[in-house]
RNA sequence: GCCCGGAUGGUGGAAUCGGUAGACACGAGGGACUUAAAAUCCCUUGGCCAUUGCGGCUGUGUGGGUUCAAGUCCCACUCCGGGUACCA
């Protein structure tokens, strides 16, 4: 019997299937382990190669865990809402529900081929209304929340209006987006409207006036971490900023802990600080700058309070609330052009153009400490959206405020010592001040950070301002004006407030319409729907969520997924706790797990779940790149010629189908088949043959190096796939695809194979095992067993071929060997390992075995071989009994009568003995 | 610019605490079996020199340093990848 993968396969994915194998449910008889994949976006194109490495490497920790007795709970499921689906619709007229469903039974599909262990009656979709009315939920439970700063946590909004009603704000710590400040009495005098504007400033879900990412083409708003240098992530479309009203989410009031526990996270470095930098802690002071002739002042924040004497100008950010404030009537014309420019100018334009640009507004400041008037100017470089929108200006110690004054010739006052401005700002916080002194505060002499901590406690003193902390993180913007995604419980009443609808009425279900385009008055998609109208008539929002908003809380749904009262039950929620390994791409650190974290650390402050982080440890996969070929065409002709003959000619490279080239040869047949204009081809060969060049680049449909698992598993079978998708390499660095190699895992396989199989006569007897078979098994255990828990796959691939190439030299048949070799190998190839322990006679599956310990008993050696080195160089081995003492090894090594030629006469310097392994003669 | 990673044969990659660099696999070359091919098995495979045998030198991006001993630690630099960017 030979070992014929496709049949066993399919047998035993059916078996599991049938018996329900992976299936699991609350024990608590047993500790729990929660190993989570990141779901998919169920794409046209389907997997390839790529796709599951993170998912393989899950699947071996998952069924390890499990021999260890542990409850594993390991779900899938499909981040079903997303972009591509309904630029699909737009495009075809085919509604997304219909794509969505077909690419993601294409998605099980492939999945299955691969035999992993999901137990998928837990499977969630996020476009199922029975999992987003739990969506909907969160969002009703956040529009119904403020953050309470005393108390650090999310609380019922009604506590904030009981104390409105009390004190006004007064004593009130909440975490607001505008400030406030009134009395009771004020509070109680206000319209219902008042009261609903002032209370949308404080909750955690709020609409509100923003900058946003516009991006036209897609016709949608568009989160920060959803634009990367001015482009929209899907498609790459330009993005311009917009003040519009939106949905937003208070993500900023959980800026500090995020920061904070970060720390308590087992996740990489790397990921932790990008979303450290993301986050942006930064500590300054707030200073207030009166305006000549006016009552009011400029707030500005800035981290260098030590360079007060150095401001000569103020600058304001274009869309700042100050700009009417100070705007003279000569200077109103220049500024409203300079506006007009600047509001037309894409967020990209502004990157790339990087040009000096501003206007003055005519209005005058006042330094604090100084008195000395400066000019309010208004330029694009200071941000809206950061700090408070406005700046002190130190040319001397700012590159961008140097750039500016030298642009506008404002004067530039160097305030540390030996400072050169002549040419660029020095901008490094360090050295001693000089020109900062006067009647009210003394900086001379300090050093920069002492001269910064001295004048924040003096504008504290003096009331001219506050320490403050300032993050970098902002809200998120939780609008989209698409019509594939979550629409929002909320309608608006009769004074066009937005009102939430009640828990009752979820959920609420996306409704049909004609078309998927903006209405023509250019309302959202779902203008078009008819009757979207709340249960009490009103009108419905016309937005829906954006893609983060299902992908945030789907590990917490897993726990407890048709559960129709609860988005997870106390119960499930208090067995399950959170993920404790959680796999995927470092391409969610500022989107998804920004926000799942964010989404967990709310419903903990509610108290419906019971851990303040999602994901304990994060595992981070790395991209599968792919290797492309390249044929050479003779500039202007049909002919091609192979690599080595290039250099000959003037060639044009053009990328061929890897699945028509082998080991980088090029088969000529299916290459004239493989497009018309190459059927009359003709090729100039080397030794017969036509090679191809190649090159490492991403993994895409059109640079024709696309590898679709289905077709590996069909030729090598699912168990090959798994386990050469984990010998690339480490699972968390990048690495190209070589289909080549995998024949040395298939090889592996067919030995595997072939210690238990001989023809159809198993080999297997109850001999008892080799001291030499023990001691390669014993290896192998305790190898695998530490390099599962580091995640170092590729060696325990190799470690597998070493024990079953000497098992099979030694030609082991001993039960005792064998069965554990299967359970050891059963988490990388489950479907081998099943028929192997079904062929064995073993009771049950291989999945519920028990993970072998290993016995340091039989790695003992008798004895102990050294190398003998002198100054270095290896120059005859020793063999000593294991245990014998450093001294003697050392006596038996300078006895040796090698060594007599090696010392030539002199004394040894030092002789240093190493770790049962080297002796080293310093001569 | 700033912050993280990384650089080892023709290729993917090994190398716990500093301890014989190149495990394992692919590819390549040679051989056995075969009418032949496939499959399988055996040998060689970092480079240079030597080769009848032993062997010798060199070698982990570059240049320094610490050490009996450096891919590994320290300093300086080059290149590559990723993140982020008028964040005051």
């Amino acid at each position: 019997m030979d070992y014929n993968f496709n049949e066993i396969e399919k047998r035993w994915q059916q078996y599991w299937k049938e018996n329900k194998t992976y299936k699991v449910d609350i024990d608590n008889g047993r500790p729990k382990f929660y190993v989570l994949d990141m779901f998919p976006y169920p794409s046209g194109a389907g997997l390839h190669v790529g796709h599951p490495l993170g998912y393989i490497a899950s699947d071996i920790f998952s069924r390890y865990k499990r021999l260890r007795g542990f409850n594993v709970l390991h779900p899938m499921g499909y981040d079903a809402y997303g972009l591509p689906a309904e630029q699909y619709a737009i495009q075809t007229g085919q509604h997304p529900e219909i794509t969505t469903v077909k690419n993601i039974a294409r998605y099980r599909e492939q999945l299955d081929k691969i035999g992993f262990s999901y137990d998928w009656d837990r499977e969630v979709r996020t476009c199922d209304p029975a999992y987003y009315k739990w969506t909907q939920w969160a969002f009703l439970k956040m529009f119904g929340s403020y953050y309470d700063m005393e108390q650090d946590k999310a609380l019922p909004i009604e506590n904030l209006v009981k104390h409105f009603e009390k004190c006004g704000t007064a004593g009130c710590n909440a975490y607001s987006g505008e400030e406030h400040d009134f009395t009771a009495e004020q509070w109680n005098a206000m319209s219902k409207v008042q009261k609903n504007d002032v209370l949308m400033d404080y909750r955690i879900a709020y609409r509100g006036k923003t900058m946003v990412n516009w991006c036209a083409a897609l016709g949608t708003v568009l989160a920060n971490d959803e634009v990367s240098e001015g482009l929209s992530i899907r498609g790459g479309y330009p993005v311009e900023q917009k003040v519009m009203n939106q949905w937003c989410l208070r993500v900023s009031a959980y800026a500090g802990r995020l920061l904070r526990d970060l720390d308590s996270l087992n996740w990489s470095d790397s990921i932790k600080e990008t979303q450290r930098n993301w986050i942006g802690y930064s500590e300054g002071a707030e200073m207030k700058f009166p305006i000549v002739g006016s009552d009011e002042h400029l707030l500005i924040f800035t981290t260098r309070a030590d360079t007060i004497f150095g401001v000569t100008f103020m600058v304001l950010a274009p869309e700042s609330e100050y700009v009417d404030m100070v705007v003279t009537a000569e200077q109103k014309q220049a500024v409203d052009a300079y506006l007009a420019e600047v509001k037309h100018k894409t967020e990209r334009e502004r990157m790339i153009e990087k040009k000096v640009s501003g206007v003055f507004s005519g209005s005058y400041a006042v330094n604090p400490i100084t008195g000395k008037e400066i000019p309010i100017y208004i330029s694009d470089y200071v941000l809206a959206g950061y700090g408070t929108g406005a700046i002190m200006a130190v040319p001397a110690h700012d590159s961008r405020d140097y750039a500016f004054a030298r642009h506008f010739g404002l004067p530039i006052i160097p305030l540390i010592e030996g400072a050169d401005v002549s040419e660029e700002s020095f901008d490094a916080k360090e050295g001693v001040m000089v020109n900062s002194s006067n009647d009210f505060l003394q900086l001379n002499g300090l050093q920069v950070k002492e001269a910064i901590a001295k004048t924040k406690v003096f504008i504290e003193e003096k009331q001219i301002g506050r320490v403050k902390v300032n993050y970098r993180l902002r809200d998120a913007i939780f609008s989209r004006q698409r019509y594939w995604g979550e629409p929002f419980p909320i309608y608006y009443d009769e004074d066009n407030q937005p009102q939430p609808l009640s828990e009752s009425d979820l959920p609420l279900q996306l409704p049909e319409v004609d078309k998927f385009l903006p209405t023509e008055t250019g309302e959202p998609p779902l203008g078009r729907a008819k009757n979207w109208t709340a249960p009490n008539g009103r009108p419905l929002e016309l937005c829906t969520m954006p893609g983060f908003a299902g992908s945030s809380a789907y590990y917490l749904r897993y726990m407890d997924p048709h559960n129709d009262a609860a988005l997870v039950s106390r119960e499930a929620n208090n067995y399950w706790r959170q993920v404790d390994l959680y796999v995927g791409g470092t391409e969610h650190a500022t989107g998804h797990l920004i926000y799942s974290r964010f989404w967990n650390k709310f419903l903990y402050d509610l108290g419906y779940v019971c851990e303040p982080e999602p994901f304990s440890k994060l595992i981070n996969q790395g991209m599968i790149q792919g290797r492309s070929n390249f044929v050479y065409r003779i500039k202007d002709t049909n002919t091609f010629v192979s690599l080595n003959l290039k250099k000959n000619y003037d060639v044009t490279p053009i990328h061929v189908d890897v699945n028509i080239v082998d080991n980088d040869v090029l088969d000529i047949e299916k290459f004239r088949a493989w497009r018309p204009e190459f059927a009359t081809a003709e090729f100039i060969l080397e030794d017969g043959k036509y090679i191809c060049g190649w090159a490492i680049e991403k993994m895409s449909k059109s640079l024709f190096n696309v590898v679709n698992p289905d077709d590996i598993v069909k030729e090598h079978g699912a168990d090959t796939l798994r386990l050469y998708e984990m010998f690339l390499g480490p699972v968390e660095a990048s690495k190209p695809w070589d289909t080549k190699g995998i024949e040395g895992v298939d090889r592996f396989l067919r030995k595997l194979w072939g210690l238990f199989f001989k023809g159809d006569r198993l080999l297997v007897s109850d001999e008892k095992a080799s001291p030499e078979a023990l001691k390669s098994l014993h290896k192998l255990i305790k190898k695998v067993t530490g390099d599962i828990e580091t995640f170092s796959y590729n060696t325990s691939v190799s470690a597998f071929m070493i024990c079953v190439n000497e098992l099979s030299s030694m030609r082991c048949t001993s039960r005792e060997v064998l069965q554990q070799l299967v359970v050891v190998i059963a988490p990388f190839a489950p479907h081998i390992a099943e028929e192997l322990w079904h062929a064995l006679g073993c009771e049950g599956t291989v999945c519920d075995a028990e993970w072998p310990e290993w016995n340091d008993e039989y790695l003992k050696e008798a004895n102990v071989n050294y190398t003998v080195m002198f100054n270095g160089r290896p120059r005859f081995n020793i063999e000593v009994p294991a245990g014998t003492d450093q001294a003697q090894v050392q006596q038996v090594a300078l006895s040796n009568p090698a060594a007599e030629k090696w010392l030539a006469g002199n004394a040894p310097k030092k002789v240093i003995v190493v770790q049962n392994k080297i002796v080293n003669v310093v001569v």
